[in-house]
RNA sequence: GCGAGAGUGGCGGAACUGGCAGACGCGCCGGAUUUAGGAUCCGGUAGCCGAAAGGCUGUGGGGGUUCAAAUCCCCCCUUUCGCACCA
């Protein structure tokens, strides 16, 4: 909207005021203009004034004020009246022009209609100030409140309403009418609509010498010039002096900023600014793919090869800036036909900080954890399975000294168990294992190894859950060491238990565990690379385990013969019946209704309803 | 104020598409072993009632949908993070 400014008496052009505001439909409300101190028509309205000293004192004074503290609110509000009046292009009256300390220059136009009765901040200051406060919309009053007014005003009402005191549009109601309003301004030529982004400056030249160097030359015959092609990259001296006073340190080496004007072969002097350093780590990813390339940024066939990322992990302290930047880099690169994606990750997780004591870890408030003491006294395998273990990846990490000591129990008890069992799994024959008659402990240990293998393929590969890959190798160990106690095997020997010979054990309890052991050692080692790799070399294997494929499960095997389905009546758990794992649909049923501790819930009642969810759950509904 | 998350035992956390809430670990309790302690091994551990069998309650609060809700819908509370005098 414009406001022109009554300039009796001044020298110049005619001036008007303009201002952005998202609330047309309350101008009828406006009772003044506040300009920003920054404001371009400040200087003229000083120039004006019966004071022109005193007045830009006061501006002076706000403009002193610290920024930050201005951006956030922390001043006090304050204004002045610049003596002069502009008109409300709606109502024809002249309104009173404010200079105010909280209109911000760098958003809309740095000048705001205020409309005291719509508006808080504008409220507040026109208490403050005693100018008028007037209604011009009104709330729906069906509540038995009374209609505002602005005498009696206590806040400013910035809800939905009808229009009053509105002229021609009085009456309307506040939905739709700004939209409406704004098209009036329009053909009455007095403002516009508009979209106003909120977007910040990307400010990247730097006084640095460790940037990116800004291929551009000035020359004073003509002016910018850009780098030619063969000339790029601009390399930074291998010497620059720190001196902490004035421009880049790359403006103090004559060799470096001397040189000639590509246009005109005249002396011209190169740009010292250097990009911040966030403008690499905006495409690096893209380098990456093909980081010897010295003839462009990358070969647009390799990054097609390689990107979009398919998993990007950064901590949350990169989640907004960098992410931004680089998605803006890739739109760049996308319209420069490099890439041929709109997005340069394709999976992102941002993992959590780690607390302690319910506050952020960090230098200056002294409570970080010392990782060099815990590998230490720990190790750095250990470290290294608790962080995995202790919570989801992308989740913050409240840090526990005794949780690392159970990881480190954990390890000792895989240690404990495979160096004990080295003698029996060694060398043991496992490709007989699908043609052995297995017992049922032995049946139910493979299907324990083949579940594990899934488990923990699949938590670690699609869900990146972490901790439940752990908790699943967890029980694998608690099922292993059952298993020995059961078979009399080593590891129990902190106790009076003897292990049997490693000759006396049978061929299938050989090739069972050693399916199992070998597992457990690889899917181990992404957490604890040290411990597995010594572990491994112990079960009798050269080559390190790099070389050695993830292990893969059999669905046969890892499917169990027999399930336990819960049987519900009214939806509270009753029984559980153990069934064949392919048991027919019409068994279950019948099994459920006649199962004795369901029959106590049901007899007497007329069985309504039965839902039979296979292999899951049976629900009987009675009334 | 706006936006995005989160809320489950004493604690960290599980629960994949709505289908047994509390996997796994910590802590705690009990047992074995040990001169003792520690370590180790085995068992128990949501709350309430009960000698037990078992029953009732329970995923921040209140409603709703459903045979069935931690999970879906609506309202509210608390909390973390980001943005914020943005007109």
């Amino acid at each position: 909207m414009r406001f022109p400014v009554d300039t009796t008496g001044w020298a110049g052009d005619p001036v008007e005021i303009e201002v952005f505001t998202t609330r047309v439909d309350t101008i009828f409300g406006a009772t003044c203009v506040l300009l920003a101190p920054e404001h371009t028509l400040v200087d003229r309205f000083a120039d004006g004034a019966t004071d022109p000293e005193a007045f830009r004192g006061r501006v002076q004074r706000f403009r002193a004020q610290d920024r930050n503290d201005r951006l956030t609110g922390a001043v006090e509000k304050e204004g002045f009246d610049t003596g002069r009046t502009a008109v409300n292009p709606f109502t024809g009256r002249p309104v009173p022009v404010w200079i105010a300390n909280f209109v911000l220059a760098e958003y809309g136009t740095g000048a705001v209609m205020a409309v005291p009765a719509h508006d808080q901040r504008d409220f507040e200051f026109a208490r403050k100030y005693g100018l008028p406060v007037e209604v011009v919309i009104q709330p729906e009053t069906d509540a038995g409140a009374g209609p505002l007014h602005g005498s009696t005003m206590e806040a400013a009402y910035a809800g939905p309403g009808t229009l009053v005191h509105s002229g021609e549009f009085t009456g309307r109601s506040t939905d739709g009418a700004a939209a409406f309003m704004a098209r009036a301004a329009a053909s009455r030529d007095v403002g516009r609509p508009k979209v106003q982004f909120r977007l910040k400056d990307w400010g990247i030249s730097r006084q640095r010498y460790w940037g990116t160097p800004i291929p551009i030359i000035h020359c004073d015959a003509c002016g910018l010039q850009p780098v030619p092609y063969e000339d790029l990259p601009v390399e930074l001296p291998t010497v620059a002096e720190f001196t902490g006073l004035g421009d880049s340190p790359l403006a103090q080496i004559p060799e470096f900023v001397n040189t000639v004007c590509p246009s005109c072969q005249g002396p011209a002097r190169r740009e010292t600014d250097t990009m911040d350093t966030f403008v690499d780590s905006s495409w690096y990813f893209y380098r990456y793919c093909d980081a010897s390339n010295d003839e462009q940024a990358f070969d647009p066939e390799k990054v097609r090869y390689w990107a979009p990322i398919d998993f990007y992990i950064g901590g949350v302290e990169h989640a907004i800036l960098h992410l931004i930047y680089s998605r803006f880099l890739c739109r760049v690169f996308k319209d420069l036909g490099m890439v041929d994606h709109d997005e340069p990750f394709t999976r992102l997780l941002t993992q959590g900080m780690v607390l302690r004591d319910g506050t952020v870890m960090s230098k200056s408030k002294g409570n970080v954890v010392d990782p060099d003491q815990m590998i230490a006294s720990y190790g750095a395998d250990t470290l290294r399975l608790y962080e995995m273990f202790v919570a989801p990846p992308e989740k913050e990490l409240e840090w526990t000294d005794s949780g690392l000591e159970g990881s480190f129990r954990f390890l000792t008890r895989v240690w404990r168990l495979v160096i004990a069992l080295c003698p029996v799994v060694a060398g043991a024959a496992q490709d007989g294992l699908g043609t052995m008659t297995l017992d049922d402990a032995h049946r139910a240990l493979r299907r324990k190894t083949h579940e594990s293998i899934r488990r923990v393929s699949t938590d670690l590969g699609p869900r990146a859950h972490l901790n439940t890959a752990v908790s699943a190798l967890m029980e694998l160990v608690n099922d292993l060491y059952a298993f020995c106690e059961r078979h009399a095997l080593a590891p129990h020997t902190g106790t009076a238990r003897q292990g049997t010979p490693a000759d006396q054990v049978p061929p299938e309890t050989r090739a069972v565990l050693g399916e199992a052991i070998e597992a457990l050692v690889l899917m181990l080692s992404p957490f604890t690379p040290h411990l597995c790799e010594e572990l491994w070399e112990r079960l009798g294997h050269a080559g390190g385990l790099v070389t050695v494929a993830w292990p893969t499960f059999d669905t046969e095997v890892a499917r169990a013969d027999e399930i336990v389905v819960p049987v519900q009546v009214n939806g509270k758990l009753r029984a559980r019946l153990t069934v064949p794992a392919d048991v027919s649909e019409e068994d279950l049923r019948t099994a459920a209704l006649t199962e004795s501790s369901v029959q106590t819930h049901t007899a007497g009642k007329t069985v309504a309803r039965v839902v039979v969810v296979r292999r899951r759950l049976v629900n009987i509904v009675v009334t």
